[in-house]
DNA sequence: TGTACATCAGTGAACGCGCGTTCACTGATGTAC
DNA sequence: TGTACATCAGTGAACGCGCGTTCACTGATGTAC
């Protein structure tokens, strides 16, 4: 019998249980929050039982972690979508979609989004595993920055030698954006994240009537400031 | 007997032994973070069985209750003491003290601050308890707006209809400044937060080196916006 | 192609755990007359 | 001032629960010769 090209029946299967369980954790996650999670009740919603479980996830923190990963991956998909939908000069519209993508992706994934931008569980330390889709997800809102520096839509910026050096890790990360406008970049992403994070936990409760034009007019604010006037 | 002007000695000795178990609480919080907090602990190091904690408080969610409306509580007095620290005219230096102190804070007490503006915990709803708590957090911010209009260090702003009713809430809730400097007040808050969880919740890691000097550089990004060129 | 063995998925019972909460109780503190 | 009763704090046992994880096992699928 020659080498099977294709995966075996077995490792199929494997593979497509495997997503279902995940699929499953995922709507625990979504019904009742990260913390409650429970290896046994996800078994149980397989049909399994609770020590089949085993086979797939060896313990309860790497069911959690393949949700973090997965979270990040869809969050990242989201926004890709939404952002990719718009014409490549449009620098604030891009960063419009940005912004929408992901408060659209966390409201309509609470438990996802406090799972991945809450607190954080504890013990838990994100493997290497997650860097991957942290990535793809800044990795766009660098390329709005990247493109409005290549379209002279942004002056440049200086920085303190301190700032500089405080964050430069980020460029090591981010190397074709210069420090002075990753600054913005950096302080634009964490207060979308705000915004949102605000919104999704209630922090906005008996402050905010109307959170999709707050949103959008807090957003503009936030892009003005990174990708300038243009 | 007169009636007893102090209160009595059960009372007093109900109202320590409340104080010390919210105390032993909130270590544990400290140690172990909010969504592991068990009465049964807490009594034990209490030196009480586990029943007695009861008469203190009728249920864990009471308990967790307690906890967040005291972290406010100590949040607010952090802040108030920050601030107040500084010469009334110096605007700027007003808002970095609010949020070095926020910071700080958040800094000296993770899981506190994780059990504020972290994920919720499920099912719970924030009782009308906290909200004389965290009005007091955000009035100082507000003061500081008020202050700067009343130097006229800040020029008038103009906001969209749409956007104005879209937080008539606020305006409310803090009738002395105007909705066009609520806006971004508003954003000025959540992006003070959002950039003081995103470090807590180590979202910044790999990317910033040095969190003092590049939080100083954003919080003062952020005071340009709200309180002007002052 | 057929047999012998190895791998793997899933079973079912069990372990030990800590939890929130209830309940009937004892004994000390407070109150009314 | 002294007695009788009411209030309250704390005890100890118990309830029922669901959890993560281990283990020896059965039977099906895959692999080597």
């Amino acid at each position: 019998m020659e080498k099977p090209v294709l995966a075996s029946t077995r490792s199929r299967v494997r593979a497509e249980i495997t997503t279902e369980l995940l699929k499953i954790a995922r709507q625990h996650v979504a019904a009742s929050g990260a913390s409650s999670l429970s290896l046994r009740a996800v078994a149980r919603d397989a049909g399994m039982v609770s020590s089949a479980i085993y086979r797939y996830f060896p313990s309860r923190d790497e069911l959690l972690n393949a949700l973090i990963i997965q979270g990040y991956e869809q969050l990242a998909d989201a926004v890709e979508v939404g952002e990719s939908a718009v014409r490549r000069n449009d620098l604030l519209g891009r960063h419009r979609a940005v912004a929408n993508s992901l408060r659209a992706w966390a409201r309509a994934n609470p438990h996802d989004y406090a799972l991945l931008y809450g607190t954080p569980v504890p013990g838990y330390v994100a493997p290497i595993d997650t860097v991957a889709q942290v990535l793809r997800v800044s990795a766009i809102l660098t390329s709005i920055i990247v493109d409005a520096l290549r379209l002279n839509r942004i002056a440049p910026a200086t920085i303190s030698k301190p700032m500089r050096s405080a964050i430069r890790m980020a460029s090591v990360t981010v190397p074709e954006v210069p420090a002075e406008h990753l600054a913005n970049g950096l302080l634009a992403w964490s207060s979308l994240f705000g915004l949102v994070s605000f919104e999704i936990f209630g922090h906005f409760h008996n402050v905010v009537d109307d959170f999709d034009v707050f949103f959008a007019f807090e957003v503009d604010r936030i892009a003005n400031a990174v990708v300038g006037i243009s």
